[in-house]
DNA sequence: CAAATATCAGCCTCACTGAGATAT
DNA sequence: CATATCTCAGTGTGGCTGATATTT
């Protein structure tokens, strides 16, 4: 083999996890380079979203919908407090839980990120028309609603 | 927030890279169990499909056809040249290249990997039917087309 | 006691970088 | 000299585990 096209193996081509994780690499590029001027990374944007939709939560419930790992969760908080994005404080009602609140320095770096996201976005199925993109998303949501 | 459900946020489910995402680290875990018994990992399915389809390759070809990174193509050919699967030898026309070849066993193996790498596509698109498996993987080949 | 929460320390894979040795 | 290959050492993220302290 020494041809400079170096196509895929059809093997490899033919397996949905393999270019879905393919697809998912070039997302992360993309998004990851998208935030890089923000200080942010894809886990403050998941949790800023959560908390700014659903009202403040306690960690566990915040890594919960999220989907993110309880350890993870504590530092993500940990960083976003720093920067005054949330506030962290014991809930009077129950000893053993946080609650984290979004500030309003940090509902607007969600709609800061939230835009640098969208731009990625677009990269990222450019090759797709608009109903194309419904498609993807449809099946994608079908496959994860079905775990 | 204290539901049960813990649904995702909207803004999250509404982002393809985020889904994608998503679907990668379950095909992952997916992929991933299914090849635990054998040893293997990803990567090494990944040469070998390239060796059975290409024939003997050079290191640095092998790591551009799959998307595999030439330090970590080295250790996984290291792997699988001590458990039989390939050889390694020098390029006699080129000093800088090693030749890497598929042996019998390794053809083997890689009809082995392959039997189970496609029972665990059959779990991830558990929800889907046949023709949205294909129009799936069309519209996932167009993004990594596009790249 | 069992279950839930927060925290900490650490593991492993994967994608990737930098640099050196060698060959073209 | 520039380029290509192979190798090694190491980095950083992301997903995850186990253990501990505390509360319910």
């Amino acid at each position: 083999m020494d041809n400079v096209a170096n196509p895929t193996p059809a093997r490899l081509r033919a397996l949905p996890s393999w270019s879905i994780n393919q697809v998912a690499i070039a997302a992360n590029r993309l998004t990851d380079r998208a935030l890089a001027e923000t200080g942010s990374r894809r886990y403050h944007f998941a949790m800023l979203a959560a908390l700014d939709e659903f009202g403040p939560s306690s960690q566990a419930d915040l890594g919960r919908c999220t989907g993110i790992d309880r350890s993870d969760v504590v530092a993500a908080i940990n960083a976003m407090v720093e920067r005054g994005f949330v506030e962290r404080s014991p809930d009077p009602s129950n000893g053993r839980r946080n609650i984290v609140t979004i500030t309003a320095v940090g509902k607007d770096h969600l709609e800061n990120l939230s835009a640098l996201l969208g731009d990625a976005q677009a990269e990222l199925l450019r090759a797709l028309s608009a109903t194309e993109s419904k498609t993807m998303a449809k099946l994608l949501s079908r496959i994860l609603d079905s775990r």
